[in-house]
DNA sequence: CAGTGGTCTAGACCACGGA
DNA sequence: CCGTGGTCTAGACCACTGC
C-alpha cells in the first residue's frame, strides 16, 4: 500500500468511526506529516484524494474540514467518478448481485456513420451486439455494443454471456483505460419493453459511452438503457477555484 | 497562470490544432520538463489534469497517448466532473443561452425527515422553493430546492429570479465548494407537465443534489428535473489502476 | 537492459484567512 | 501578524514495458 493511500484510508476510517465528526477540522498538513511520518506533498496527495472522494472541503488559510454528511464512505467503492469502469459483471459480483446475460443478437457489420465516427474508424468492420442483463433474476438493462473486429478479435457468444472486459484484459492482454459517457433519460421501444418486462411509459436511464484502451484507441461504443432500480449514477462535482 | 496550467493548456492547444494527432504519443516527461523549463512533478500534475479531462491515456513503461477522439477539448469547459457547479444562470450565460426563472412557490417550512437528513439538520427551518427554468424561451427544467434559513439568511423572490449562487458567494460572502449528485430517469407529474409544456409520457432526467460550503456545511438539497433537450450529463471515468 | 511513468522527500516560497 | 493550504524544485528510487 502506498503512503498516500495509507493516510487517505486511515483518515476515512477515522471519519467513519467518528473520530473526525461532521464539520470538524482536520489536523493541519504539517501535523499530519509528523503524525504519519511523511512529507507535505504526500499529505497533500492524500488530501486531494479525500477531496475527490467528497469527504472533505479545503479552504486555504483556514483548514481542511469534514463534510456535513459523511457516513460510511468506502475508499474502495469510489463513486466520485460515477460507477467504476469494470465490466458490469465484476461490478455486480463485488456487491453480491447475481448477473445473467442474454445475447439477443450478435453479428459483424459495416459501421453506421454514427458508430464509425464514435470509434474514429475510416474502414473495417465492427461487431454489433445486443444483450439483456438480468440482475438478481430481474431484467435490468439492455445494452447495444459496437467494437471494431480489428481491435477486439475473436469474440464469441460464450464470451458475451460471460464478460467482455475480462476477455479483453486477460485473454487479449489489452489494458482498459477510461470511458467518456453521456447520460440521458429515454423511453423504451417495443422490443425493450418486452426484454425488460416493463410497461410503455417506464423511463430508462440511458448511458452512451466510448471506451478507450491505454494506448488511446477507442475500442467500444455502447449504449445501455437501465431500468429505474438499476439505473442511478452518482457523481461528485468540485467547484472550480479560480 | 500557474506553470502546470500553462503546460496543460498548451498541450490541449496542440492536440486541438493537430500537432499531436489522435493516438500519437506525447514527448516523455523529461522531454516536456526541458521543453517548458519545469520540474518533473509539475509536468506530472499537468498530465494528471489532461488525464482527468479525458485527453490522454498513460501507460507506465510505454508513454502517454492522445485519445482516439480528441476534437475541440476546451480547458475551461471542464466536462470531466459532469457540468461545472455554478448556478445554472452563470452556466447558461457562459454559453450564450438566455435564462428566465419563474418562481412557482417560495415558503419557509419545517424540513421533512428526508430533507433534514440530507442537510444533516436536527432542528430549525428551511426555505422550500420551486422554480421553473426557461432557457431560450423553452421551459426546460423544474427545480425543487431546500436551504436552511440559518445558513442562507435573507432570501427573497427577487434573488430567486436572479441567481441564488451569486447571492451566496457575493452578497453573503460564503464559499461554495462541491456537490454530491444522484442522477435518475423519471416521469413528470401533472403540474410538471404543465410547467414544462410536455406530454405525460415524456422522460425527465432527475438530478438530486446536496451542495456544500467550503467549511463542510451542507447548504442546499435540491432536485432538478430536466427535459430531454436540456438534460444531458457528461462524465469521464478512469479505470482503477491497482 | 534502457526508457518510461509513479512515488516520495526536504525545503523554499507564495497566497490567503483570521485574530 | 501567524497559521493555513498551494505550488514548485532537484533529485532519489521504484515499477512497469518493450526490445
Amino acid at each position: 500500500m502506498l503512503k498516500y493511500e495509507i493516510v487517505t484510508s486511515d483518515i476515512i476510517n477515522k471519519v467513519n468511526e467518528g473520530t473526525y465528526g461532521p464539520n470538524s477540522k482536520l489536523p493541519s498538513a504539517v501535523e499530519l506529516c509528523a503524525q504519519y511520518g511523511v512529507s507535505k506533498i504526500t499529505v497533500k496527495k492524500a488530501m486531494d484524494e479525500l477531496e475527490r472522494l467528497g469527504v472533505v472541503s479545503r479552504r486555504r488559510g483556514s483548514g481542511t474540514f469534514v463534510k456535513d454528511i459523511m457516513r460510511n464512505v468506502d475508499y474502495d467503492k469510489d463513486w466520485s467518478q460515477a460507477t467504476r469502469i469494470l465490466g458490469i459483471k465484476a461490478q455486480c459480483e463485488a456487491e453480491g448481485i447475481s448477473v445473467r446475460t442474454i445475447v439477443n443478437s450478435f453479428s459483424v457489420i459495416t459501421p453506421t456513420p454514427r458508430v464509425a465516427d464514435a470509434l474514429n474508424m475510416t474502414d473495417g468492420f465492427v461487431y454489433s451486439i445486443c444483450r439483456t442483463r438480468i440482475m438478481n433474476d430481474k431484467p435490468s438493462s439492455v445494452e447495444y455494443t459496437y467494437m471494431p473486429i480489428s481491435v477486439i478479435p475473436g469474440l464469441s457468444t460464450e464470451i458475451l454471456e460471460d464478460s467482455i472486459y475480462d476477455y479483453i484484459e486477460h485473454k487479449l492482454g489489452l489494458s482498459i483505460d477510461s470511458a467518456h459517457s453521456i447520460i440521458r433519460a429515454s423511453l423504451p421501444d417495443e422490443r425493450e419493453r418486452e426484454w425488460l418486462e416493463i410497461p410503455s411509459g417506464y423511463p430508462l436511464l440511458e448511458v452512451e459511452q466510448v471506451a478507450f484502451l491505454s494506448d488511446g484507441t477507442a475500442f467500444e461504443f455502447s449504449t445501455t438503457r437501465n431500468t429505474r432500480e438499476n439505473g442511478e449514477v452518482r457523481t461528485i462535482r468540485l467547484h472550480r477555484k479560480e
